[in-house]
DNA sequence: AATTATTTTTAGATAAACCTAAATTAAGGC
DNA sequence: GCCTTAATTTAGGTTTATCTAAAAATAATT
């Protein structure tokens, strides 16, 4: 039971870090840091230095950052506070699917354990959050992630839809357009070879989709 | 709509200096706030002379800090803040009255309108916090807040229990062994000259209290 | 392989929010 | 009304998290 004390900026760095580095697996380079938090390479590297130093990750110069075994439960228990707060904007407070992530980005650095806690109890403790992120528990455990798209699917093949990967405006009015959430069926009834496109058989309606949007739907094969 | 973004320490001056005006009228001390906040008095300077650049206060050399017109509205969005979030805390996460002062210090800062207005009618517009502390609404307007302690009854009247101003947890005990809370009868049976103990008749049973703990629990007369 | 381009790091600066020590002003006691 | 004390402010310093510009290392191209 280390408990860590960082600041907001250090949990944001660790977060992305993670998030980047495909559950602990991938390196991560200082540029995609940068990018993805909007910040200076220069800063990205103090930082770098200051998370080496409390062990959440490795570092050698040069030759980009690997998240240690601690930085990974530092940062699962970060998005389990992040996916928390989505599930409770969503469902106590009414919020759209796209109006969530901001306000959960600020309400996830209040870190007080009793008030995490209670606040899973109070949710019935969700395994996933409104886009179909799995929800870590209190010890870190995350369950298994569907991997496969739409987009992966073969002609005549069913799924569920389990997961969306993408978290604009935009997407979620198209979602909403196509009536598709978490747990709706979609079964491949074509693909157009020229785009890539697919033919979707959505609430016993054919839609065409394009291959991008496919790919940001995450489904369980059945 | 004059949307002043303020950061968390800006806005926890800027509390505490309402807070210590009595609603805006009195002129407060650097050492009183500096002494509030656990601030050295050369910091609260340097932030005082901020908060006056951006007209939420005035402040003369030597002469004290008064809070202005707009910093009034400005702090009692914060305190609405802070009181919805305690409720939030005690009547939905099962919180103690001593334990969501803490936590709801840190939400307060949390700011995005939409979140307290949705939360604000989950809550279904709550008057008062778990302290019986009124709550501001939307526009800034608070309701009467009780000034009469039980100390300031005489022999034979009677009140109901309104606020509670400790905040700490041996206060906390004490109440829940004496079962006071919000809405509890008391009446005055008998005052001890000696040093202004007050034997008070609470659900059918007298009990003595210490001048200072009667200080601290005020009360509709009735 | 040499050169160019890209990435990463270093060096030095800045703003916010603190601090300590010293100077200034106001207030209270006699 | 002077003098001591207390309150307040100024001056200068620190840490955190950022920046820009320049240097160093790695990667890509011809």
């Amino acid at each position: 039971m280390t408990n860590i004390i960082l600041s907001k900026s250090e949990e944001n760095y660790l977060k992305s870090i993670y998030n980047l580095s495909d559950s602990g697996n991938k390196i991560v380079t200082t540029n995609s840091i940068s990018k993805i938090l909007n910040i200076e390479p220069a800063s990205v590297t103090d930082m770098i230095k200051k998370l080496s130093k409390k062990k959440l990750i490795y570092h050698e110069k040069y030759k980009g950052t690997k998240i240690s075994k601690n930085g990974i439960i530092v940062a699962l228990q970060i998005i389990r506070r992040h996916r928390l707060w989505e599930v409770f904007l969503y469902e106590k407070l009414n919020f759209n699917w796209d109006e969530i992530h901001e306000v959960a980005e600020e309400l996830e650095h209040v870190s007080s354990d009793q008030l995490i806690d209670n606040l899973d109890k109070y949710l019935k403790y969700p395994k996933i959050d409104p886009h179909g992120d799995p929800i870590p528990n209190k010890l870190g455990e995350v369950d298994f992630v569907d991997k496969i798209s739409i987009s992966d699917l073969k002609i005549k093949e069913k799924g569920i839809v389990s997961r969306i990967v993408n978290e604009d405006e935009g997407f979620f009015n198209l979602l909403n357009k196509l009536k598709i959430e978490i747990g709706t069926e979609v079964t491949i009834l074509d693909k157009i070879d020229y785009d890539g496109s697919l033919d979707v058989l959505i609430n016993n309606k054919s839609v065409i989709i394009s291959k991008e949007i496919a790919e940001n739907i995450k489904i369980t094969k059945i």
